[in-house]
DNA sequence: CTGAAAGCGCTTACAG
DNA sequence: CTGAAAGCGCTTACAG
C-alpha cells in the first residue's frame, strides 16, 4: 500500500507532503516558501527543492481561508468596449500578475447599483485588493468598500479625492486644454458634444466651460449633450444634429474619440470640410485616430500607465510601504493633427 | 460580555451563526441555503431567514476547500482589445452571473504559452469551469486541462474539436461565403488578406481558397499574408502594399474588419474608388463597420450567442446534466452593404 | 429528512 | 530560527 486512501484529497501534492519530503515541519515550509520570515538558508532551499521535485502548487482557498486575504485584486471599470479600459486592465495586469496576484474584472456598465452589487459579491472573496474607476458610486458601495477595510485606489481621477488613494489625471484641465487649442486656432463658436455623461465626460465639460467663459465665448446653445451611450454611429447622428440647430457652428470638441470619429465620417458623406469649415477634436486618441480622414486632434491619456501606477501603489499598500503621495496626477499630451 | 473574543475570526457571520440562529445544525443550514436536497421547507424558510437577518454571506474560500471547487469559471481569450472578444465575455458573463459564478478573465495574446501560464495558474483555483478560445494550444496545456477533470467548452470554433464541447461557427464555411459573394459581383481577381494569422483566420483562408480554386481563380499572388496583430493602420499598409504587387486586383476581402476599415480609409485617401474599382469587404461586423465610407459588406458572427451558449453548456455540465450535442455551430450572416 | 464527526490545506499566534 | 496546537468556515461521507 503506497497511497493511504485519504478519503477526500484531491491527488495533489499538500504543503505536508512537501514538509515531509524536505523533513520539516509544515509551518517551516510554509514559511520559506513564501519568504516571509527568516527561515536558515538550507532548511529553505531544502524546502524549495522538494516543492519543485513534487510539483507543489499552493491551494489558493486554503491560503485564503487560513490567511483571511485571497491573492485577488478586484478591478472594477464601467466598460469593456472601451479601448480606454481595456488599456488601463493591461497596465493593472502587467504590474499585478508578476507579483502573484489575479485580478478580477468587474464591468459596471456605468450603472452605480450594478457596480454596488459586484462589490459586495466581489468582498465576500477577500480580495488583497480593489481597483476602482472614479468616485461616482452609491453611498451604500463607498460604505461596503470603508469597512471591508480592503486596501483601494481609484482610478482616472484624482479630483475629489480628499484622503482616498488615487492615479489619474485632471479631465477638468485636459477639457481647458483643447478648448484653448481651438481658440487659438482662431475658432469663436466652439461646441462641445458629449455622451454618456459620466463624471469624466462633465469634467472636460466643465473645463471647456471655464476656458469659453474667461474668453467670453461660452455659449450654451453650443453645449450638445446626450446620455446615451458613446459610438462612431451616434457621432454621425450629433453632428447632424448640431449642424442644423446652429450652422454658425466653427469648431466642435467631442467627448471621445468614438464620437469624433464618427463625426468626421458623416462630415465626410456630407462634404462637409474640416478643418476649414469646422475644425473637429476628439479624447483620448484610440487606435485609429491617427489614420482619420482627417487624422484627429485629440488629448492622449496616459491609462496604461495609470493602471501600472495604480497597481503598483495598491502593491505597496499591501506591503504595509508607506505611500508617499495618495494621489498621482499622470497628465496628458494635446496631440494636433489635422482636424483642427 | 456580548462579542466572545474569538481570536482570528473575522467577524462576519458564519454558518454557525446562522445555523444557532435558526435552531439548527450547520450542515443543515447549509444544504437549505444551497438548496441541495430535501430539507424540511419550514427548517429551510426558518435558515434563510435567520441568514437574511444576519446579512451572512457564504464564504467562497471555505467553501472552496471544504468542497474542492471554486465558485470561478476561468476564461481565456486572446486579446481584449478585439471587440468579438468583447461581445464573447459579455455573453458568457450574463449566463454565469445569475447563476452565482464568478469569471476570471485570463488575456494570452495569442501566445501558447501565455496560455499554459494561465491555466496553471487558474488551475490551482480548481475552478469549477474552464472556457478557452478554439484548439490551437501547447501539448502542456491539453495535458493540464484533460488532467484538472473540470468541465471545458471551447470558444468560437466547432472544426476539429473531436470529443470536446464547443460553441462556434465555422470559419471556414464564412471565408468560402464571402468569396462566393465577390465572384456573384462579378469579381474575377479576389485578393485574401490576413494578419495576425490565428488559426480562425487560416480557417477563412481555406474557405477562400476552396471557393477560388473551385472556380479556377486561385491565385496564390493574390494572398496577402502579415502575421503582426490586426490595426486600422496596419489594413492601410497592407492595401497599399496590395496594390503595389498586384494593381489588377479587383476585389480584396480582409480578414477581419480593423482591417478593412483601415483599407477602406487608405483608399479614400488615394483616391481609389470602392466597390467600382476595388471591391472591399472585412469579417466580424464590428460596431461602426455600418457607418463606414462606404459601409462595409462583412459577415456577422454572433459572439455574443456564442458565449451565452457556451456558458449554458458548461452550466449544463457542472449540473451533471446531460448535453445533447457536443458541437454547437451558431453560424454567421453576410452582411452586404455598398462596399462590395 | 437531520446531525455529530472529520477533514479540506493552509496560516496565525504562541512558545521555546 | 523552528514547531505543536489550534483554527479559518465550510462540506463530505457516514449514520440513523
Amino acid at each position: 500500500m503506497t497511497a493511504p486512501s485519504r478519503k477526500r484529497a484531491t491527488g495533489r501534492p499538500t504543503l505536508a507532503d512537501v514538509a515531509a519530503a524536505a523533513g520539516v515541519s509544515p509551518i517551516t515550509a510554509s514559511r520559506a516558501l513564501r519568504a516571509t520570515r527568516g527561515v536558515d538558508e538550507q532548511l529553505s532551499a531544502r524546502v524549495r527543492e522538494a516543492a519543485e521535485a513534487l510539483g507543489y502548487v499552493p491551494d489558493p482557498a486554503a491560503r485564503a481561508l487560513a490567511s483571511a486575504h485571497s491573492s485577488q485584486v478586484a478591478v472594477l471599470i464601467p466598460l469593456l468596449s472601451n479601448a480606454l479600459f481595456v488599456d488601463l486592465l493591461e497596465g493593472v495586469q502587467r504590474v499585478l500578475r508578476p507579483a502573484g496576484l489575479q485580478t478580477l474584472i468587474g464591468v459596471t456598465h456605468y450603472q452605480p447599483a450594478e457596480e454596488e452589487a459586484l462589490l459586495r459579491s466581489y468582498l465576500a472573496h477577500r480580495p488583497a485588493g480593489l481597483l476602482v474607476t472614479g468616485f461616482d458610486r452609491t453611498a451604500a458601495a463607498r460604505g461596503l468598500i470603508e469597512r471591508s477595510r480592503v486596501p483601494c485606489v481609484h482610478l482616472m481621477e484624482t479630483q475629489a479625492a480628499g484622503e482616498a488613494y488615487a492615479v489619474g489625471l485632471s479631465q477638468d484641465a485636459a477639457g481647458a486644454a483643447m478648448t484653448e487649442h481651438l481658440l487659438a486656432r482662431g475658432r469663436r463658436r466652439v461646441a462641445f458634444v458629449g455622451a454618456q455623461l459620466d463624471p469624466r465626460v462633465l469634467q472636460r465639460l466643465a473645463g471647456y466651460r471655464r476656458v469659453l467663459q474667461a474668453h467670453g465665448l461660452h455659449d450654451p446653445g453650443l453645449e450638445l449633450l446626450d446620455p446615451a451611450p458613446s459610438s462612431i454611429a451616434l457621432g454621425g447622428v450629433l453632428l447632424q444634429r448640431l449642424l442644423a440647430a446652429r450652422p454658425d457652428v466653427d469648431a466642435i470638441f467631442f467627448c471621445n474619440d468614438d464620437l469624433a470619429q464618427g463625426g468626421l465620417l458623416a462630415a465626410l458623406k456630407a462634404g462637409l470640410a474640416v478643418p476649414q469649415r469646422v475644425a473637429v477634436a476628439g479624447f483620448n486618441d484610440l487606435a485609429g485616430s491617427d489614420q482619420w480622414l482627417p487624422p484627429l486632434t485629440t488629448i492622449r491619456t496616459p491609462r496604461a500607465e495609470i493602471g501600472e501606477r495604480a497597481a503598483r501603489m495598491l502593491l505597496a499598500l499591501l506591503r504595509g510601504e508607506a505611500v508617499d503621495a495618495r494621489q498621482v496626477d499622470l497628465g496628458f499630451e494635446l496631440v494636433v493633427r489635422e482636424s483642427t
